[in-house]
DNA sequence: TTTTGTGAACTCCTTCACAGCT
DNA sequence: AGCTGTGAAGGAGTTCACAAAA
C-alpha cells in the first residue's frame, strides 16, 4: 500500500480546507491516479465511503493514518550528518507527519558535539546505546556509501527493523528488516533517458538495430 | 527500465575492482534482483552477453550507459537553496554520473548572491534566463511545497521538460514532461506502516475485521 | 559444461463496468 | 440520481525452465 501515504497528504490538505466531503473522483485527480484504483485501494482498509456521497474528510484521514500506523509518533536516528543529514535533520515534514527524530550520530569528530535542529551530535561509537535509550525502530543512513552496509548492520543488530537508506548501495539485511531507498543520482538518470529518447531515434538499442537493419534491406 | 541506473552503479563498482567478466548471478545479487529478470532487461539494449562465459563489465557499463543516455553531460539547475537544496548542489555523485549543475535559483534575498558549490545563487526572476543561456533540460526543485506548482510551470514554459521534484506535493504537467519524485516523509510512513505490521495481528483493516468476525462466531 | 537469451506460464496490478446502496 | 465497492477482463512485469551458443 505505497500508495496511502500520497492519499493522506491529498486528505490533509482538503481537510486544511475546510473540505467535509470528498468523491473518489476528486480524491484521485489530486492523488494523480486513477479512481478505480482509489477505490479499490481504499476499500482494502475497510468501507469507509458512503454510496452517492464519497468518504468523508476527517474520518477517512483518520483511518488511513491509523493504517499507516500514524496515530503514534516513531522515534527515528539519522546516521551521518553532512549537508544531506542535515538537510533531513532540519526537515520540517517529519514531526508533523508523526516522526519524532530522536538522536543523531555521525562519525566526524567535527561534527560530533554541534547542536543540529535542537539535537547535539553523538558519536558513532553511541549508536547502540542511542538505539535502545529511545526504543528506535527506524534509522536513516546518509553516510558514505563505504560505510553504509556497517552501520546498516550495527543499526539492525541494536534492534531496528526498518531503514531509510540515502546511500547509493544496495544493502544486504536480514528478511525482517525493510529496506526503502532514496538514491537522487537514479531518479536523475531515469530522467536522462527520457531526455535522450525525446532528442530523436537514433541509437536506442536493438529498437533500432532493427529499424537500421530495414533501412539497410531497403536501401540493398 | 528503471533498473539500469542500479546495475550500471553495480557495474562500476566492480569495474573500479577491476573484474573484467561477470556472470547475470553475480551481477544479479550485487544489485539485488533475479537473475531471470537482469538478463531480460539486459537483452532490450541487445545481444551484449557471452554464452558459457558471461558479460564483458567494460562493453557493458558502456552500452548501459549510452542507454541511458550518460555519454553526455546533462546541465541542470536547482531551484530552492534551502538545507536540501544546498545538499543536492553539494552532492558529489551527480558531476561523476553525468550530470552538471549549471544553475542555482532561489527566491529568498538572503541566499540570492551567496555561492554554493562554487555557484552563485541567482534570484528566482533570473529562473528563464537561466534555462535558456545553459540549454537546461532537467530541473530540480526543492523549494517549499506552496511554490512547487508555480515554479514547476515557469520550467516547463523556460523549455525544460524533464522535472525531479523534493516538493511533498504531485505536479501537474504536460503529457510530455516527465516527472520523477523524491519523498521522504512518504518513505517513512511505508516504513511506520511496516514496522506497525510488525507489532501485532490487532486492528488491521478488514483482514482483522474478518478475524474478529470469526473469534464472535466462535465464542458464541 | 557453463551461461546466455527467451518462449511460456504465472502472478500481480490496473482498469473497466456495473450491481447495489444511500 | 449519484457514487461506492467489487467481480471480471485486461495488461504488465516476473519467474521458470530450457534450447541454443560458446
Amino acid at each position: 500500500m505505497a500508495r496511502l501515504p500520497i492519499y493522506l497528504r491529498a486528505l490533509t490538505t482538503l481537510a486544511e480546507e475546510a473540505v467535509t466531503t470528498v468523491s473518489s473522483e476528486e480524491l484521485a485527480s489530486a492523488a494523480g491516479v486513477n479512481s478505480a484504483k482509489l477505490r479499490k485501494d481504499l476499500s482494502y482498509l475497510g468501507s469507509y465511503g458512503t454510496r452517492g456521497v464519497g468518504y468523508d474528510v476527517d474520518y477517512l484521514v483518520y483511518q488511513v493514518s491509523r493504517e499507516l500506523g500514524l496515530t503514534q509518533d516513531w522515534p527515528v536516528v539519522i546516521v551521518g550528518l553532512g549537508h544531506l543529514g542535515h538537510a533531513l535533520a532540519n526537515y520540517g515534514g517529519f514531526a508533523s507527519r508523526g516522526f519524532a527524530i530522536r538522536a543523531l550520530v555521525d562519525a566526524d569528530a567535527a561534527t560530533v558535539g554541534t547542536e543540529i535542529a535542537g539535537l547535539r551530535v553523538r558519536h558513532l561509537d553511541g549508536l547502540e546505546e542511542e538505539v535502545r535509550k529511545h526504543g528506535i525502530a527506524i534509522g536513516v543512513i546518509a553516510t558514505p556509501a563505504p560505510v553504509a552496509q556497517e552501520i546498516c548492520e550495527r543499526l539492525v543488530a541494536a534492534g531496528v527493523s526498518s531503514i531509510l537508506n540515502f546511500a547509493p548501495v544496495v544493502l544486504v539485511v536480514p528478511d525482517e528488516v525493510e529496506v526503502r531507498k532514496v538514491d537522487m543520482s537514479i531518479e536523475l538518470q531515469i530522467l536522462a533517458f527520457h531526455e535522450q529518447r525525446k532528442l530523436g531515434p537514433e541509437r536506442h538499442g536493438r529498437l533500432n538495430d532493427a529499424v537500421a537493419e530495414l533501412a539497410d534491406a531497403v536501401s540493398t
